[in-house]
DNA sequence: GCAAAATAATGAATGGCATTCATTTTGTGG
DNA sequence: CCACAAAATGAATGCCATTCATTATTTTGC
């Protein structure tokens, strides 16, 4: 019995095409999935393919457009829904929550995020449509909409580069006994945050005043 | 008339340490200054102190840990001193804004400071013992300063990375026709922006919000 | 005061990375 | 059917952080 040979393939273009966008975001997820962003390389890509590193250069421009690929999907999971059906602040506050732990699992892309027009990626803009519907039901004037959605994007963001810090980020060490206002704060909000993690007790506070904020913002500009 | 010859230095301890914590943490944020952060590397560290990459690492451990000392420094650039002598809304306001000024020119620091302790960074500890002072005067329950002041602080850092993302980044190109509402509320907001930028616009209403509505919690408590 | 150890430099590797290029093969449109 | 585009291989490039053996100097312990 003859085991079917590993028969590397030869040079040349193949019978019918190994690569394609989706074939080589799919292998990105499942690599970010099991290894992390430190594994995610164009040479890991390929052998998870099959193939050469180089060839995925026929199909990707640069690594850089891969994680933009990677970073449209990732978008999909973010559930925001609730503003189909639920009052405005129900609504953000139920998206807010998931763009963040959607995020805080893909924290290396918040900063790809920054740089990456929105062009391209179809599944990102479906859910800026639909959020900003959302806000236009609840009567915010047109040219308030993006300014508060990029606020809240903002604040969403870096809660999830919080979310990925260390739980004693802010331990102060040996340097303690001078900064003792601090250091006291730091021990009392650990002990409040109870089962809770300091990170989501940040959020919750953050989100809640925001959300109360910016509909105050709109209170005001109404009358 | 000779002149002094470059001299390579031979191998061995020199007389005088050449290196330093100091030192190095100087040609690195002069590095910064000229070249920007894709210009820091080990490398060009060690050219401009006229010395071999290697010797680098007798006195850091890593390329990260010198990042580590960038940041603390780059933190000693914020402005914190309305704390001292202004009312609780405006000493917040002023640090939020000179914090993000300063990390929108040290965008790649952001992501940094996320998984970076506190611990060895005592000018940035300075900065916070003198904020949660500030806090603590306005009448903050001391468990909650904390989680205030890291949830202004996520909104900074998301807000930082917004600055350097490109005017355009809501350019929904082709397929703006798919997605007329949104489409439409960035065309609206970039008009009403004015001279402003969008960033700066969306930076002050999320602010404003984040200050009222936290303001708002601690009223909540304090009745 | 002297030997041993710690310190701090050089210079030569190492291995990983993204990316480029010449080459080869195959599919496709005029 | 033929030229050209598309898609693969494999070799090479250059950059990067980091390690290690070596050497010279200072510091420290006896």
């Amino acid at each position: 019995m003859t085991v079917t040979a590993p028969e590397p393939r030869r040079a040349g273009r193949p019978p019918r095409s190994l690569l394609s966008k989706d074939r080589i975001t799919g292998a990105a997820l499942e690599l970010i999935a099991s290894e992390g962003y430190e594994g995610l390389t164009m040479s890991a890509v390929a052998r998870r393919l099959r193939v050469a590193p180089s060839a995925l250069y026929n199909h990707a421009g640069s690594k850089q457009e891969v994680l933009g690929w990677v970073q449209d999907h990732v978008m999909t999971m973010v559930e925001f829904d609730a503003f189909a059906d639920q009052p405005w602040d129900e609504a953000v506050r139920r998206w807010a929550w998931s763009y963040r732990e959607v995020f805080a699992r893909h924290a290396p892309l918040v900063p790809v995020i920054a740089v990456l027009p929105v062009t391209d990626a179809p599944d990102t803009l479906r859910m800026y449509e639909e959020v900003a519907r959302g806000f236009q039901r609840a009567g915010w004037p047109e040219e308030r909409i993006v300014p508060a959605i990029v606020a809240l994007e903002s604040f969403i963001y870096g809660s999830a580069l919080d979310v990925t810090a260390p739980g004693d980020i802010f331990d102060s060490g040996t340097l303690a006994d001078r900064f003792p206002v601090f250091t006291s704060a730091v021990r009392s909000a650990t002990v409040a945050a109870g089962a809770e993690s300091a990170a989501d007790a940040a959020f919750r506070a953050g989100l809640d005043g925001m959300i109360a904020g910016l509909r105050q913002q709109l209170a005001a500009y109404s009358s």
